[in-house]
DNA sequence: AGAAACCTTACATCAGGTGTAAGTTCAAAT
DNA sequence: ATTTGAACTTACACCTGATGTAAGGTTTCT
């Protein structure tokens, strides 16, 4: 059953939303607190969020963008003035869908039930600058075409991408990879990442591994042409 | 450059529609004769159809359900009634995006914009009962994860998905998996379904390979709780 | 019962991913 | 400029898993 996330500051209008959704089959959890709510949120482990725009303290617009960044959960977004502005800003930050109330029941409940069906199978999909990556094959897609990565250099890659911009030191990678029980040898380490980067190269990837001497690596966009 | 196939009968609209797209960048190709439709979407191998659902002759829903049988080609609908019925029936025939007459610019661009990037890397998805089947890697996603299936495996499963419950003869596999030209070993090729199978079984796949004594192979679904 | 279509299992082979080894290049610090 | 350790490269041997082969078993129709 598919768990939604429902974040609305109104009671009433929370309750009205929890039951519906409950009759229609979907398992329900409602945000009450609202400091830090994109953590609160996560912690249920929802399949979607339904977020309420117009928050007390923070904007449901930072919400959604905490969301985006932090995981990849569907949002749909719900808000009571009919704003272009909002809406463009909403689908920019990546939201799914965006409606306005009044809301029609059979219209939410179609749109929540096209956008869980839209992400049907890609809950594991990473997101890297210019391709995704599917955690469990290591299937690489890019340019609309796929490619599966050898294990190895898939884990290294995810491992990467799970740090964006970021350095991540040999002995994560290590750990990810062999796990952090087994003997390490640098040198198998450095032969894999020699081997992802000469993939990512003959894959025109827009993005490359590079190493931060002494600390460890990093993935770095490429701009070109 | 993304090519949208624009379907709507009143020419000053359409000449409209197409001048914003093409400012926007994007190759727009029109459909100006209204006989059979569908098909002649398809010759223009759009990105994506941009589909008014008040045509001459033939209903819009018609003509969005002809595509998505065909092909997985995004679909956004336009329309000048705002009927919420048109709306769930659109959807629910698998359209991806629903727009009212008149439309801002903004936001049918800022839509279309999203459609487009939410089927980005998509492309060479094949739609089977409960699961989709990447065409270039075999990667099947099903349930929420995804496993790679061996080669051979994956391409009798894709020559079987593109006849859809249709039967496929042992030669046409076979010509799928090893080409028409390689001396055929019918037993290489009954072990290699039965790997298949097996391994269908093993994922809890709701559909089988069921055998047509004398004439081939087919997908049949299998119902269980 | 018998024959033809279909299926199963086990095994040998082969390709591709992997770790190992041995060496080369690079870049910061003296 | 020389040195030194970090980062990289290449070649090779090994191992796992996908594949084809072979031999035999089951089903179904007459």
């Amino acid at each position: 059953m598919k768990r939604i996330c429902v974040v609305e500051d109104e009671v009433l209008v929370r309750e009205e939303l929890s039951s519906m959704l409950e009759n229609n089959g979907y398992n329900v959890s409602v945000i009450d607190k609202f400091d830090d709510v994109s953590s609160d949120i996560l912690k249920h482990e929802p399949d979607l969020v339904l977020l309420d725009i117009n928050l007390p303290n923070l904007s449901g617009f930072q919400i959604c963008r905490d969301l985006k960044n932090k995981s990849s959960v569907p949002v749909v977004i719900l808000t009571s003035r009919d704003d272009l502005k909002d809406e463009l800003n909403a689908l920019e930050l990546g939201a799914d869908e965006f409606m306005t109330k009044p809301y029609r029941k059979e219209r939410l409940l179609l749109r929540i039930s096209n956008v869980l069906k839209r992400y049907e199978g890609r809950s594991n999909l990473l997101e890297g600058p210019g391709f995704l990556l599917d955690r469990l094959t290591y299937t690489l897609y890019i340019d609309g075409t796929s490619v599966i990565l050898p294990k190895n250099q898939g884990k290294i890659l995810e491992v990467l991408l799970q740090n964006r911009g970021e350095e991540v030191s040999r002995q994560e990678i290590s750990d990810k990879v062999w796990g952090t029980s087994e003997f390490i040898d640098e040198n198998a380490l450095q032969v894999n990442l020699t081997r992802l980067k000469k993939t990512m190269a003959s894959l025109n990837m827009p993005c490359t591994v590079q190493a931060v001497r002494g600390v460890g690596y990093k993935i770095v966009e490429t701009e070109e042409k």
